[in-house]
This record gives structure tokens, C-alpha cells and sequence, in this order.
DNA sequence: GCGCGTTACTAAAGCGTGTTAGTAGGGTAG
DNA sequence: CTACCCTACTAACACGCTTTAGTAACGCGC
């Protein structure tokens, strides 16, 4: 009773002049004249009433929903193991509250893609859309680039004329790899970050493999697995790696959060790092520095990503051209402890 | 031009209806006679238009907005350490995907709280919210309570007549404490997850407290800091802790992520776990089973929480009573190898 | 063949805003 | 004195949907 909703009518009613007027006032329209003492009256009147528009009806009259998606291709199982989604979404939060707008999260299994994404778009409860970790047969999203609605992809896509930020994944994995045999190592096995459907996954193997040929080593796709996202699959995949028979000095794991399976297993089995076995990851998340030994790895900007990728879906909601089309950040080797000279 | 956007009118006048017939019939609206021959021209016609309904036309019309916040009180910067959040965001998403709604989030800084809660709600964006890890000192949360809005708080909040889902803090605290007592431990310092104004960190050092005079040791403030919630703090505090010469053979550390911190500070002056100091966690992250040592630590059931608040607020939003005023769940004591019998 | 209930639909009134087109009144130029 | 422009506003439509109130046709009992 006390909170019987407020409208422009209402302050209208109480300023003693239209709605249209209080419209004018209180969104700062330019070019239409208005007296000052009607704007304070105006003013006054929302102040005194505890006046906030209703964003709905005014997304339905501006058709503009001052809203973004975050969408991911993940079940909320494997969101909830995502080391990198809190980055992500700090990243998301910054961009997004300097423009004022929201941040919608939506989670969309495998099956029914196609459907969503246009639901999500036509629906028009956002103006845009970022879209993370693609999957390479993702069908739905060739159909998103016929629809004009505004989206950045974080990630890799290949053929694909949508937006995206990502870094160079094969550059980077060549170059984690590249450390390895610089220290001497021969025998390097690799566990991917997530499976091959994922692109950043067979990227890293690429990259790895790149180094491996350039120093004359002949990949070996029995040192290769592929993990899932989670610590428990990296765990696994060394498991598998050790019991393989396979010899091996050195591991390149493409996400730091599958490395910390990987050490485990490793630990379980009683092998050291790095006295037994060296171990580079991927990611930098915040924990590779405080794991023991530290670990030496490829650090993503996740924040930047996501902070690139809103200002980019940001110029593209506003109708102007982002200078690149693909935008590629870098990725830089961070050296702890992990990993020691043969 | 392709995409022109198909409104439920272009529905009709193809199926030959009215726009009330395609609104009844595409909701299944019950207790209303429409033909079955109807029925299934207004199905194709909107089947074959691709008719996908403006969600923000709908939420004016039907004044729910089907959409849910989740509010975090705090800067992106530590919602990008938060290892707790892709717990919560999975057992929300489960949810939030089942009821079809939408997930919103929103950080709210500290300083203009009272407002942006009043406007989350009142601006209808939303018809619910979850409310993150509160400060005690947060006036905005008492202004909300005034108001009709179904307002969950995920964490403890004295004196609100708010509805909540939380552990028991204190008790699990104790318990974690208590086990660290039995192995013979009496010189036990604490390290707590956060400022004491988020009102679990006080409920945890209490809980501490507790198990000490129960034991008939007199606790030592010398030997209690308070982190902030990341891992650096964690690290700054063990370092403060340990150069402050007071002595302890076994710490209790209020939050897994912080303790990722205390431990790396631990190595680095060349202590031991668990030889040297016995160290136990809170919360139980993914990655405290396959950290070196396994994390002693008491499971937090992060996603159950999430999930539990969800329901708890679809009770609220339609209008029914939960069963209590302010859930608590369970949680338990992991004993892994980073805590050994002094 | 009149009243009444049931079926199958539709017209129209909201929901709360933004925005365009228009108006009334006053000043100024010609 | 008329024509025109400027200021300061307002009436009314548009946004796309839900939902209430209503209507027309039909069957049925009496």
C-alpha cells in the first residue's frame, strides 16, 4: 500500500504539467526548451515522490534494452568449475556499469542452440551479446550472423563473420612448448584444455606441436590428451599419461585449472615438480602463483578479453565499426618454479 | 529488411485470427474454448513466421519481468578472485534455466547502495533477488525491506526480517577448530575470510573463539587477522602472522582461497604442512582436494546454497511462504593430509 | 420461439514510457 | 497590422503484448 508504484503521471500530476514534460526534464533531451523553474519543479516532484522510471516500458518505447547476454556454451555443471569465469565477469561488470547497463548470464546446452540464441536476440531483452567459448559445431551460431543482432565472440571461430577478441592460442602453446625445449627437454607430453570442440583446445595442440617440429622433435599423439575444463579430467588425463608407459620430462597443460589435476596425480604417484617432471600451464589464473612449486605459465588477460569484447559489442550497438574485426591480444610467459633445465 | 521483426500481429492476420486468439492459444491460456482447427492455424502461422514474442512487451503487459538479479556487494576487482562465484552462478543457472527465467547481475559499489537496490527493484527489471555476501553495515538492505520486493540474502543478516539461506558460520567455524584442537594443537591461530563488516568473518573468528574456551584455552587476538577474501591477502596476513614472533603449530584459515595464500607464505619462509604447522581451510573450492597438501578443510555446500536461495525466491515471487524464514544447510568436515596429530 | 448456457472468438483497454506533431502566446520584422 | 519565428509546453500515438469484457452463433429445454 505504501508502495503503490510511481509513474510519470504521477509527477506530472504533482509538478502540475504533462508527462510528456517530465519525459523532457529528467532525460536531459536536448534541443527543447523548458524553463528552469518548470525543470526544478519537475525535479522536485520525482525527488519528492522516490520517482524511478520503469526500465521495461521504457525499453519497450526506445526499443533498446540497455541490456547485454553473457551467453556460454556450457551445462551449469561446468560453469561451476570455471576458474576463469569470475575474471570474466570482473571484466564485464567494469565496462558494463561505466555504460550503465546490465549484465544478463544465460547458459545454453548443446541441444537446442539454434532456437536460443535467435530467442534470446529477438526477444529483445538484450541489445547484444557475447558469446563465450564457442564450439566449432555450433549451428546456431551461423545462424546468429544473419540476424542483425549485435555479437562478439570470445574465442576463435572459424569462417565466421561475427566480432570476436581472443588471443593467438596456437602462438601462445608454441611458445609455453618452445620454453620446454629450451630447457632441454625432448620427452613433452601435452593435455589439452578442454575437448577438441572447443577451438581453443586443438589451437594449443597446434601450437604445441609447431614447437615440437621446429626443434626437429616428431610430435607423438600418444603423449596428447584432452581434458575437460576441470581439475578432476586433468587428474585423469595424467593418470592415463603415466600409465601409458609413455616416458616424459615435461607436460604442457593448456589451462592452468586442469593443471592443478595434473600436479595432483603427478603427486600421487610420487613423481616431483620440477625435480621429476616439469609442468607449464596455461591461463594464469590467480592460484598458479600460490600453488606449490608456483607455476610457470601462459598468462591470459581474461579481464581484458572480457573489457575488450564489451567495448567492442558496445561501438557495435551503437551502430559505429570496431577497428578490427578479429582483435588479438597478447599473451605473455610468466616463469615460476614448475619447470627446471634437463 | 529480412528481419523485419515479426510481431504477434502479422501472426494473426496470416493464421486469420484475431491478435487475442494467437495470444491465448500460444499461451495455452486454460479455461478458454479456442477450436483445435484454430489452435493449429495459429501454430503454423507462427511456426512459419518464426514468431518469437518481445519478452520486454510481455513483462510491461504481464508486470513480471521473468528475470532474476544476483547482487554482489562488492568492486569487479574482487568479483574477479571470487572463488566461490561460478559455484553459485551453476546452482543458479540450474534454477533460474528450469523456471525459464533470466539471470541478472549486478555489482553494487558501496557507496550508493540504498538507491541501487530500491532501483533494481522498483524499475522492474526484475521480480527478485538474491542478495551476495552482505555487510552489516549495508543501510541500503533495511530500506529494501520496506519494500514488496522477494529479496533473498545468500549469508546471515541480524536484526532483517529478510529471508536467507546460510550455513551455520560459528558452528562450522567451531567444528573445524575443535578438529584441529583434538589433534593436540593449543597454540592455533586464525586467519578470517574478510573485513569483519561481511558478517560471515566475525561469525567464523566467534566460532573459533568458541572451540578454544570450550577447550579452556584463552583465545589470543595476536594471533587472528582478517584477510580480504583473495589469495594476496591471505599471503600479507600468514606473513604478518608469522613475523609477529608469536607462536602456533596450526591455523585455521576462514577461506580456502585465502588460504591458497597463507600456504604459498608458509613455503616461502620454509615451513611445512603439515609438519610444521597443521593448516585447515573453509568453503571446499574445486581446488582444495588437488592442492599439495590436500586441503583439510570444511565443505561449504556452495551450490546447494544457490540453488536453495532460487527456490526460496520463486516461493516469494509467486506469492507463497517458504517453509523458514532464514534456512540453514549443513555443512561438514573434510579431512584431507594438510592437518597432522601434534 | 424465448430465455439461457455454452462455444468460439474479437474489440479494446490497459501496462508506462518515449517521441512526434501540434498549439497557444508573445515578440519582432516588414 | 500581418506574417513569421521563437519559446514553452501538451495531446496523442507508438511500442507489442496480456487480459477483460463483450458479441455472435448455436443448441437445448420448456
Amino acid at each position: 500500500m505504501k508502495n503503490k508504484r510511481v509513474t510519470s503521471q504521477d509527477v506530472a500530476d504533482l509538478a502540475g504539467v504533462s508527462r510528456t514534460t517530465v519525459s523532457l526534464v529528467l532525460n536531459d533531451v536536448e534541443g527543447i526548451h523548458i524553463s528552469p523553474e518548470t525543470r526544478q519543479k519537475v525535479r522536485n516532484a520525482a525527488e519528492q515522490l522516490g520517482y524511478i522510471p520503469n526500465a521495461t516500458a521504457q525499453a519497450l518505447a526506445t526499443q533498446r534494452a540497455r541490456a547485454i547476454g553473457l551467453v556460454m556454451t556450457r551445462s551449469p555443471h561446468h560453469i561451476a568449475s570455471d576458474t576463469f569465469l569470475p575474471q570474466i565477469l570482473g571484466g564485464l561488470l567494469d565496462v558494463v556499469k561505466q555504460n550503465k547497463l546490465r549484465l544478463l548470464i544465460e547458459s545454453v546446452e548443446a541441444e537446442h542452440q539454434d532456437r536460443v540464441y535467435l530467442e534470446l536476440a529477438r526477444a529483445k531483452h538484450i541489445d547484444g551479446m557475447i558469446l563465450l567459448t564457442p564450439r566449432i559445431d555450433d549451428t546456431g551460431l551461423k545462424k546468429l550472423e544473419e540476424v542483425e543482432v549485435p555479437s562478439v565472440v570470445m574465442g576463435r571461430l572459424d569462417d565466421s563473420n561475427l566480432y570476436s577478441v581472443d588471443v593467438d592460442n596456437r602462438l601462445a602453446a608454441r611458445q609455453a612448448t618452445q620454453y620446454l625445449i629450451e630447457l632441454g627437454h625432448t620427452k613433452i607430453a601435452c593435455i589439452s584444455n578442454a575437448r577438441p570442440s572447443y577451438t581453443a583446445a586443438p589451437d594449443r595442440v597446434l601450437g604445441y606441436k609447431d614447437a615440437l617440429i621446429a626443434a626437429g622433435i616428431t610430435p607423438d599423439d600418444d603423449l596428447i590428451r584432452y581434458a575437460d575444463f576441470d581439475p578432476q579430467s586433468g587428474f585423469a588425463c595424467m593418470q592415463s599419461l603415466l600409465s601409458s608407459g609413455k616416458r616424459f620430462t615435461a607436460i604442457f597443460v593448456a589451462s592452468d585449472n586442469v593443471a592443478m589435476g595434473a600436479k595432483s596425480a603427478l603427486r600421487e604417484a610420487g613423481l616431483r615438480i620440477p625435480d621429476d617432471i616439469s609442468i607449464i600451464g596455461f591461463d594464469d589464473i590467480p592460484w598458479a602463483k600460490y600453488s606449490d612449486p608456483p607455476l610457470t605459465t601462459v598468462r591470459l588477460p581474461a579481464q581484458e578479453l572480457a573489457s575488450g569484447a564489451c567495448l567492442m559489442l558496445l561501438d557495435l550497438m551503437q551502430g559505429s565499426e570496431p577497428e578490427e574485426m578479429h582483435k588479438v591480444l597478447d599473451t605473455e610467459l610468466v616463469v615460476r618454479k614448475s619447470c627446471r633445465k634437463l
